[in-house]
DNA sequence: CCGTTAAACTTACACCGTAAGCTTTGCAAT
DNA sequence: ATTGCAAAGCTTACGGTGTAAGTTTAACGG
C-alpha cells in the first residue's frame, strides 16, 4: 500500500491541450478576454502558470484555440437549402454565437492563423453561395459584404451592452451632454431608441441586426439577377 | 548670467494634453497600439512616465484621447448634397481615415466615453438622413446597418493587411493547408483573389469596399421609398 | 526495482500601469 | 532682487504580465 496508490491527495488528472483551451473559454467568458492570464488560467485548472506551456506553445497558441473553438459553434451552411436561407442561417448562428462569446469579435481579425475549422467555414460559405448561382467574384464580394456586417454590427452590440440599471445611468450621462437645442438629432433618436414602440420587438437588437441582414441578402439577391 | 538664463540645456517646452495626445497617435501609427506604453510614449516626449499623468488622468484617457482625434478626421456630412451621396462620402472619408490609423478600428468600440467630437458626428450623420426624407426609426435602422459595414469591413482590411512580400508568404502557407480536393471553393476563390483580374481594380481592397456601400445605399433607398 | 521521460514546479527577468513622495522650475508679489 | 508657491517634472516602489531556463516529481515499461 505503499508508492503505488499512497499520497491519493494529488491525483493528478493529467492536463491537455483540449482541457486548457476550453478552461480558457470559461474564463474568457465569465470574466472577459483581459481577465485571461496564464497565471489565472493555471490557478483555474489547479496548476502552476508555466506547466500550461508543455500543452500550447504561449498565449498566442491559446488566444488562437479558443478563437477556433468559438468559430466551430457556428453552424456551416448545408447544401440542402436555398443560398439565401443558407446565408441568413449561417449568419444568425454566427451572430448568437457571438454574443454568447462577446469577446470573440475583438479577437477574431487579430487572429488571422487559418485552421480546419476556419477553412471548412469559408468552404462551405463559398460553396453555399456558387451553389446558388453565383460567379465567383459576386461570391466573393458577398461573402466579404455579409461578414462585414456580421463582425462590425455584433462587435457594436456586444460594446455597448449594459445591465438593465446601468443603462439608465449611461442615457442620463449622455442626456447631460446632449442639449436638445444643439444636438437635435441624437436627441430626437435616444428618445426613438428608448421609446417602448422600439422596445417592443422583444430581444431589441435582434430586430435591429436582421434588418441590415435582410437589406444585404436582398441587395445580392439583386446583383445577381443582374448578371 | 547665472540663474535666470542660465542652464539653457533644459528649455523645458511645457508639455500639453494636445502634444501629448498628438504624439500618442504617432506611436500608435509607426509602432501599433501594443507598442504604445506609457514610458514608451515619455520617451518619445523625452520625458519619463509618470509625467504624462500631470496631463492626463490615466491611459485609458489617452486611448479615449486618440480615438477622438482620430474620428475628427472623419470627414462630417454637410446638407447640401443628398443623403446618398452625404453617407457615400463619410462611408469613404471614415474607411480612409480608418486604414491611415488601422489601430482605431479595434479601440473604437471598446470606448464608448461620449465626446463632443462624437456627438457631432452622429447628430451629422442622422441630420442628413433625416433631411433626405428618412423617419427616425429608418434613420436609426440604416445609421446602424453602415456603421456596422464600415467598421466590420475596415477592421477586416486592417487586420489581413500584408507587405507585398509577405503576402505570397501567406498564400503559400494558407495554400499548403488547403488541398483543393478537399476545399475546392476557396482554391477558387484564392485564385480569383490572385489573379490579374480581380488585382487589376488598383487599389485592391477600395472596389471591394465599394461594392458592399453601393449594395447597402442602394437597400436603403428601396427601403425609404417603400414607405 | 530502476531508468526514462513527460509533465509538473521554481526562479528569474523585462516589461506594464500607476500610487506616493520628492525635487526642480518659472513666475508673482513683495 | 528675493522670496514663496504652485505647476510640472523626477524617483521609487508595488503588483501585475508573458515566458526563458533550470529543477523536481510522478508514472510507466523493462
Amino acid at each position: 500500500m505503499a508508492k503505488k496508490t499512497a499520497s491519493k491527495s494529488k491525483p493528478r488528472v493529467a492536463l491537455t491541450t483540449d482541457r486548457v483551451l476550453a478552461k480558457a473559454v470559461d474564463l474568457a467568458d465569465q470574466h472577459g478576454i483581459d481577465a485571461l492570464s496564464m497565471r489565472k488560467l493555471g490557478l483555474a485548472l489547479g496548476v502552476e502558470a508555466m506547466s500550461l506551456y508543455n500543452h500550447v506553445a504561449n498565449k498566442d497558441e491559446i488566444l488562437d484555440g479558443i478563437v477556433d473553438r468559438v468559430v466551430g459553434e457556428i453552424e456551416i451552411p448545408t447544401n440542402e437549402t436555398d443560398w439565401k436561407m443558407a446565408m441568413r442561417q449561417r449568419a444568425i448562428s454566427a451572430h448568437e454565437v457571438f454574443l454568447r462569446h462577446p469577446w470573440v469579435t475583438t479577437l477574431i481579425e487579430s487572429r488571422i492563423k487559418m485552421s480546419p475549422v476556419r477553412v471548412r467555414y469559408f468552404d462551405a460559405t463559398i460553396g453555399a453561395l456558387r451553389a446558388g448561382g453565383f460567379p465567383i467574384g459576386l461570391a466573393y464580394h458577398a461573402f466579404l459584404t455579409l461578414d462585414s456586417y456580421i463582425y462590425g454590427f455584433t462587435l457594436h452590440e456586444v460594446s455597448w451592452q449594459f445591465e438593465p440599471e446601468e443603462r439608465q445611468d449611461v442615457a442620463a450621462d449622455l442626456g447631460s451632454q446632449v442639449s436638445p437645442e444643439e444636438y437635435p438629432h441624437i436627441a430626437e433618436m435616444m428618445h426613438f431608441i428608448l421609446s417602448p414602440d422600439n422596445a417592443r420587438d422583444q430581444a431589441g437588437y435582434v430586430s435591429e441586426f436582421e434588418f441590415g441582414l435582410n437589406l444585404i441578402l436582398d441587395g445580392l439577391e439583386e446583383r445577381l439577377k443582374a448578371q
